[in-house]
RNA sequence: GGCGCUAUCGUCUAGCCCGAUCUAGGACGUCACCCUCUCACGGUGAAGACACGGGUUUAAAUCCCGUUAGCGCCA
């Protein structure tokens, strides 16, 4: 009497573009969900749109799912290989007077004849749902080119699939007791659904590229984790009952369930995901974010040599929430420093004191060894202020300025040892003489 | 237009099933303060919500009905 058979899921999406933050999420549950069971989770590609679907839409599928490390069981089915297959059954729905021709000369399309009846199924989110057939039109199933409909397809593959849970977006409940009549119809056991809510753009009309970003290979492109893009999109429209909002793949599989799904749509918030990207940033074991940071940049350009650069990831691992950031707030690091705030700059070149701190300063810093004593540094330069019986801000905030041309960087002595001792002096110089 | 789903801070949500523990909890964002050489990180705190209207009940965010709105599917 034991729940003998494995439960088996799958994702089933269409090559007809880049697999999307909706695309997912939806992935996602489907994931968790056979993960945690210890069943499998399925891809299956619906390209029977012949002229929309393309090769390198699926391919960039395939990538993105794999870049987030939802792995999938078993072979990919295509829909396109088993057009027989629904033919036979569209056939047999024919044979049994379960459906009709209709249309004229050669072009007939096969239209399934829905009972009327209610229909009623219990969703795993929504609960018991129910629909009243004498309001559907009877269900075309195949087209009058000789492609199934969408219905006819999923009914079939599902079935053929051995496909136990179909977690999916809200958009298919309705469609859902049309499903269930062709499974009736066909003498097959439906499956159980659950009905995911559906993302939304922050004004809540359903997320398109208007609202930014939407394709998953961007997010991979600025610098995202699958990790936190994967956190973040399980918070939305699933929680797990505690106040813990950071949590990695085990604990998402471990507390995952459908009960906790919420039945609201949700928008989709890029501040909140940037914000838990960056907490996953921060969390990753110092190697791993030493790998992790680097590979994605290498593949930008070339990089400084190794101790420089992991002085850099270091000072910028809590400043940064993707690791497409790193560059934009670290330029000064690889180019001179452009001094756009052309007041700030006029008050301090004129600033008598302050460049009379720069100039001692200088003087120290080139009898100076190597950079690499930042405790030496500070001490150096505080001596500087306070034998002038200055605050050691009063050369620190110019300093700052000279070496970066602005206002915001990491601790200033840890900034000197990564520009290092001819950077330093250069720049000084360049900007008290 | 028909049918369906949904409705708690600006946003994501907890609470709703099993009414009293809710002066409604957490998080993002915002603001303030602390840390501090700046910016971050981190810490503390503040502002901020039960869509509306009826009912049931001693008592409703929680149950029921309606309205409204959003979304979805079909037309």
């Amino acid at each position: 009497m034991s729940n003998s058979s494995a439960i088996r899921v799958r994702f089933a999406p269409s090559p007809t573009g880049y697999l999307h933050i909706g695309g997912v999420r939806t992935a996602l549950f489907n994931y968790l969900y056979a993960r945690q069971q210890g069943g499998k989770f399925l891809l299956r590609i619906e390209d029977t749109d012949r002229v929309r679907s393309t090769p390198e839409f699926e391919q960039e599928i395939l990538e993105s799912l794999k870049w987030l490390g939802l792995e999938w069981d078993e072979k990919i089915e295509h829909q396109s290989a088993r057009i027989d297959r629904y033919r036979e059954v569209a056939k047999e729905l024919v044979d049994k007077g379960l459906a009709y021709e209709q249309g004229d000369s050669g072009k007939v399309a096969l239209t399934f004849r829905i009972p009327k009846t209610k229909v009623t199924f219990t969703d795993l989110v929504h609960g018991d749902v129910t629909y009243d057939s004498n309001e559907f039109d009877d269900l075309v199933i195949m087209k009058s080119d000789g492609f199934p409909t969408f219905h006819l397809a999923v009914v079939v593959d599902d079935h053929d699939m051995g496909i136990t849970h179909i977690v999916r977006g809200d958009d298919h409940l309705p469609n859902t007791p049309r499903h269930i009549l062709l499974y009736q119809a066909l003498g097959w056991r439906p499956p159980k659904y659950a009905h995911l809510p559906l993302i939304m753009g922050a004004d809540g009309t359903p997320l398109s590229k208007r609202h930014g970003a939407v394709a998953v290979s961007a997010y991979r492109s600025e610098g995202y984790l699958p990790e936190g893009l994967l956190n973040y999109l399980a918070l939305l429209g699933w929680n797990p009952g505690t106040n813990q909002e950071i949590l990695k793949m085990p604990e998402l599989i471990k507390q995952f369930g459908f009960r906790r799904v919420v039945k609201s749509n949700a928008q989709f918030d890029p501040e909140k995901l940037r914000w838990l990207n960056g907490q996953h940033i921060r969390m990753l074991a110092g190697e791993d974010y030493e790998k992790r940071i680097t590979d994605f940049w290498k593949t930008k350009g070339p990089l400084p040599d190794k101790d420089r650069w992991r002085k850099l990831i270091t000072l910028y691992r809590p400043r940064i929430e993707t690791f497409g950031k790193l560059m934009d707030q670290a330029s000064y690091c690889f180019n001179e420093p452009e001094y756009k705030d052309a007041a700030m700059l006029q008050e301090i070149k004129s600033n008598q004191t302050s460049i009379g701190l720069l100039r001692q300063l200088f003087e120290i810093l080139r009898d100076m060894g190597d950079f690499e004593d930042v405790h030496l540094l500070d001490q150096k330069t505080r001596q500087v202020v306070e034998t002038a019986g200055l605050k050691p801000k009063d050369i620190i905030h110019p300093l700052r300025f000279v070496l970066t041309g602005g206002t915001a960087s990491p601790g200033i002595f840890d900034l000197m040892s990564l520009l290092g001792k001819d950077a330093c002096l250069k720049r000084l110089s360049a900007f008290i003489t």
